[in-house]
DNA sequence: ATGAATGCAAAGGTTTTGCACCCCC
DNA sequence: GGGGGTGCAAAACCTTTGCATTCAT
């Protein structure tokens, strides 16, 4: 049975939304391109590590908290020593390949790929899904609050906690 | 020097805004009353350290991440063991009295003091503080938004990072 | 060649757990 | 009186740090 094709629905009986446009070859090597550029620019270095990791990340397309990527990386190479991992979450931020998100419901950061658009974060109690939403009013809206209260928005993460029209039907 | 007297403003030049109504007497007991019934209803039991706690935090009337409420709560009282305030952090936010607010810039969540209206956070780049504000208008496009998305929004954490336009004046 | 990056292990810091004792109901 | 609650210390857990070694430039 092919996973991929039997799973239709998330838990809680949603369809489950197109998915993101996989992570083409292409657009690999823009990131690869990217961090090389990061890297030579911070004076920093290009390790298999640092690439093995990237390309790990990108291709997951998940939200996920440091553990979760220690783990995945060292399924990959268990050479990579943790220390290392963590650094390198760092260092990925810094290269504007991995952003920070939200924070889960057991309190971690979680971490996914920055992409060009701006979006939030809709967590389904029922099923704890994690899913992305965007929507230029609200930036607008947040925007023009804050320019009210004297502040210029740098950046701002909005999570909405939400139960799930599909689980009520089930019920 | 009266320190209330001195600071009328915030680091970055800010001036203070109206602070929040004492806690009062009247206030505390409501709450006291609360997490009594909140108790009793879980079966659980009113101890000298859960009332302990629970005045500390409705008096402080800050955002705080755990560590500080142990600090906080152990220096009220020497006698209350570490492992009881943590274990107490999650019963007064069952009870509804502490809250989780938001993810500092730390990475540890912080609690607040769980009142009547919802508000949100905007996180001072330039000086760290940690301003609340409310707009019905934005909680109105966060359900619209949900229900769009078909959920019915539980809660939602809001934080705009954002920079000052007291600092820059300065500059 | 040289200094940054790595892997390992040890240390650090925070939160949870086990258990004997205590005390609210 | 009994079961939840507590304090203490140990354990668990996650992340960072120190250091000898490796590796990219």
């Amino acid at each position: 049975m092919k996973k991929n094709m039997a799973q239709k629905t998330l838990p809680c009986g949603r369809p489950i939304a197109v998915k993101k446009a996989a992570m083409t070859d292409a657009r690999l090597e823009e990131y690869k391109q990217m961090l090389r550029n990061y890297l030579s620019n911070a004076k920093l270095k290009w390790t298999r590590q640092r690439w093995a990791m990237a390309k790990l990340i990108l291709k997951t397309a998940d939200h996920m908290d440091a553990q979760e990527i220690v783990e995945r990386v060292r399924k990959v190479d268990k050479n990579i020593g943790v220390a290392t991992v963590y650094r390198n979450i760092k260092v990925l931020c810094d290269a504007g390949i991995l952003s920070i998100t939200h924070q889960g419901i057991d309190g971690n950061s979680r971490y996914e790929i920055q992409e060009k658009g701006h979006h939030d974060h809709i967590i389904c109690l029922d099923c704890n899904e994690i899913l992305e939403f965007h929507d230029d009013k609200m930036d607008e809206l947040q925007r023009k609050t804050a320019s009210k209260m004297g502040f210029q928005v740098e950046d701002h993460r909005n999570v909405i906690h939400g139960h799930c029209k599909y689980l009520k039907k089930k019920k």
